[in-house]
RNA sequence: GGGGGUGUAGCUCAGGGGUAGAGCUCCUGCCUUUUAAGCAGGCUGUCGAAGGUUCAAAUCCUUCCACCCUCACCA
């Protein structure tokens, strides 16, 4: 079919010249072709719009009453199989509701609309007009009368057995996976109704819902290295936020009594299954209320969501089976290590801690005070173990600089992190309100990033001058979106969860598309084809 | 960053020093209730990239790139 007598020009890759010889060109060029030849024959295979009478859910509800009353219907979707025999076409169309097949006869459209008909490549997307009926083998179908291309595809779909399977692929082009895989289409609407129902609870339980900034001059609230850029005019650097919780606790200051957010969070660190670049948060704040108050609070709100997807609150993961069945259980970080190793931290020195994790075989560069040896201990010995969701509480001092020291217990905060799964899944404390201590914690905090704590928090003057005007006792909660979603739709990766997750720039050994098209509309203008 | 694995047609995958393979897609023909429609015929490849060994490399070696798993650190 392809004339090859003209050598494929070797220079480098990337020359625009370069002859593009692959079978994805073929089949572009054949979609094309298509184009040209019917919009020269007048036909817009890019129109506005189509008037809908009904998506194909709907049409299924009502199919008996409409198919007897031979009401007439017409529906949009994507042709994602085509059967031809003959003079007669079968074919399914999806919408984004359901799938649906459709009948096209020669008889019904006639030889113009059949020729039109004969032109579909799988994956364009078609209007039909028509009635609905029952075909011989039982399958409800409508019997189409008209059509019309609303969009002409030009890039083949995968393979409408196998579907897409590369993982990478799904990744990189998000869009061919949802229209191949519909679990992935499910998966995703799933995580639209798990944000909803949060909402739904907040605002139910009178949390005001508000934005802050997420360029930031000042990062803080969290421990992470964060994005750095620069704004031209203003000439100076700002950050992306890696934590929303300062802002958030100056509305406090500010008197909104219970604020929180749906947080995007940005943290320059590594990429793995359970971390993406960009991430989402949800932060709350309620002001008179403790971390005890937030537990409880917490429980009712993971429960009403586990219950609104699932229809109960045991759910799979993977290999276990976690029952969100409040309350959940609740330790201390250091009595789950003394349950767990027969070691008792509390009352150590940082010495005395350090000999104590080196018997328990936990060492490492970072054990730089007493609660980061606590609590790499606790992370070596104790957070695999936690499958059913777990209050972790009462962390150590060092390791907590926005916690308010615990009311009863020397050297530890009124902080707890939630674990299902062995992921954690919330973190809380009773808000540091006194400015003095703040300012003490963020002293210490520098002086831990001197000492090669790079994720050590900054100061924030405007914070503590915030502080200063008094911030009403608060209990404070952030919790990771992402791995909420994993756990409820029982996935192992967080790029299942995310849209369009993170990649590393696609640098060898693949010719781009767009390329691909423009030689080909290159082609067609200097009549070079054939 | 360490260890293990993968990369072959648009998609799903075989092959494994000597002519590049299959199914689906695509193209042509037949077929007016099929359904992964069927039947007959046909087109299609920088075998991830760059070097090396060899008479000969998709295959063996080296380096690099991307992706997956895993370990260490962070949500």
């Amino acid at each position: 079919m392809t004339d090859k007598a003209s050598q494929p020009d070797h220079s480098k890759p990337g020359d625009a010249t370069e002859q593009i010889q692959i079978p994805l060109k073929e089949l572009i060029k054949t979609r094309r072709d298509k184009v040209t030849k019917l919009t020269s024959a007048g036909i817009n295979l890019y129109p506005y719009r189509y008037e809908r009478t009904h998506v194909i859910t709907e049409l299924l509800e009502n199919f008996d009453t409409m198919a007897n009353d031979e009401t007439v219907v017409r529906l949009a979707g994507r042709v994602m199989l085509r059967r031809k025999m003959g003079k007669a076409s079968f074919a399914d169309v999806r919408d984004g509701s359901e799938r649906l097949q459709i009948y096209v006869k020669l008889n019904n459209v006639g030889q113009e609309g059949y020729d039109l008909f004969d032109t579909i490549d799988l994956g364009d997307i078609i209007g039909c007009e028509g009635t609905l009926f029952v075909t011989r083998t039982g399958e409800r179908t409508l019997k189409v009368t008209s059509f019309e291309i609303l969009t002409k595809a030009l890039h083949p779909l995968p393979d409408k057995h196998a579907g897409l399977v590369d993982i990478e692929t799904r990744y990189r082009r998000r869009y061919a996976d949802l229209i191949v895989n519909p679990e992935v289409r499910e998966d995703f609407i799933k995580r639209t109704k798990i944000i909803r129902t949060i909402r739904d609870f907040l605002n139910n339980n009178d949390f005001l819902e508000v934005e802050t900034p997420i360029l930031q001059p000042l990062y803080g609230g969290g421990m992470a290295l964060p994005f750095k850029t620069h704004h031209h005019r203003l000439d100076r650097e700002l950050y992306l936020r890696i934590a929303d919780e300062l802002y958030l606790k100056r509305l406090l200051v500010g008197g909104f009594e219970k604020v929180w957010e749906f947080c995007k969070d940005f943290r320059n660190e590594g990429i793995d299954r359970l971390h993406n670049p960009e991430f989402s948060m949800i932060e709350l704040y309620w002001a008179y209320a403790d971390y005890r108050d937030m537990a409880a609070m917490f429980e009712q709100m993971l429960r009403q969501v586990v219950f609104e997807l699932h229809g109960t609150y045991r759910i799979p993961y993977h290999d276990h089976e976690i029952d969100f069945e409040p309350p959940f259980k609740w330790i201390s970080m250091i009595d789950s290590i003394r349950e767990e190793t027969g070691v008792d931290f509390s009352g150590m020195s940082f010495e005395q801690a350090t000999a104590a994790a080196k018997k328990l075989g936990v060492t490492g560069d970072g054990l730089i005070n007493r609660g980061k040896v606590i609590e790499a201990v606790w992370e070596a010995k104790v957070e695999p173990t936690l499958i059913q969701p777990t209050f972790i509480a009462d962390f150590p001092f060092e390791i907590s600089p926005l916690a308010k020291k615990h009311r009863e217990k020397e050297g530890l905060t009124e902080r707890f992190e939630l674990f299902i799964a062995g992921l954690e899944m919330g973190n809380a404390f009773s808000e540091l309100n006194d400015p003095v201590d703040q300012l003490q914690r963020f002293l210490q905090q520098g002086k831990a990033l001197e000492a090669g704590d790079d994720e050590a928090q900054p100061l924030d003057d405007d914070f503590i001058t915030a502080l200063m005007y008094g911030m009403p006792p608060t209990a404070g909660l952030g919790f990771g979106v992402d791995r909420l979603i994993m756990i409820l739709t029982n996935k192992h990766n967080i790029r299942d969860v995310l849209l369009f997750p993170q990649m590393k720039e696609m640098k060898e050994g693949s010719v781009p598309v767009s390329k691909i098209l423009a030689q080909i509309v290159d082609e067609e203008s200097t009549g070079d084809t054939e």
